[in-house]
DNA sequence: CGGTATCCTCTGTGATACTG
DNA sequence: CAGTATCACAGAGGATACCG
């Protein structure tokens, strides 16, 4: 039985699901692998995502010390922009596994 | 936008997701790589899941061509055996990976 | 621009009992 | 042994409107 942030799983593999699985959170990492991105980035990127559940999706990232929000109140117009910790940046070779696989999948199986 | 099994997905991670995704399946895949197991095996290594769970969750991984499920009725009791498919077993590397990132978390941030 | 608030639906998962 | 049937529920995610 292993733990992170309070939560608990019984497999290393439950653990690393548990933090990037659900429907929109590996794609949200795959568009901020290398990249950082403002909110309305993202949005343009995954134009089928509603507002709330990005916004949610974004700060359980966050609270889980994924990615980071850095705000810019200099000037209006509000800048939020998003992008991966170092924690985050350790899950880069796998985000991409996962974005290959679905690329092999298209090429090989899709129908 | 991507299709797999009369299932559309708008990225390449998110078809990957869709297919491994959920609460169980990567633990279910963890203990069918390289393996074969019996039901009752599968629940002895699981023993959080609840019968009907793993039952739908094998289903379902059955139908994408994930994992095969084998029927042995010679004499009772009767036993079934899973195990990869060949379509499945291209996924191990990628099984592997989640697994070890968890590992990894587990050592490094658990908390 | 970057969100929240509110309300709602539906899927995944669980508990328990039962079966070929 | 290897499930299925039935019931129930929480929470993930969606629709829409509104806000600082």
């Amino acid at each position: 039985m292993h733990k992170f942030n309070g939560r608990q799983y019984p497999c290393c593999a439950s653990l690393t699901m548990g933090i990037i699985g659900g429907k929109w959170k590996t794609v949200i990492l795959f568009y901020l692998m290398g990249k950082t991105l403002r909110y309305n980035e993202l949005r343009k990127k995954m134009p089928t995502v509603t507002e709330r559940t990005l916004s949610l999706q974004l700060k359980t990232l966050e609270e889980d010390g994924i990615i980071k929000r850095k705000v810019y109140t200099s000037k209006p117009p509000l800048r939020v922009e998003y992008s991966l910790t170092d924690f985050g940046n350790t899950l880069i070779p796998l985000i991409q596994s996962i974005a290959d696989w679905g690329d092999y999948v298209v090429e090989n199986y899709s129908k």
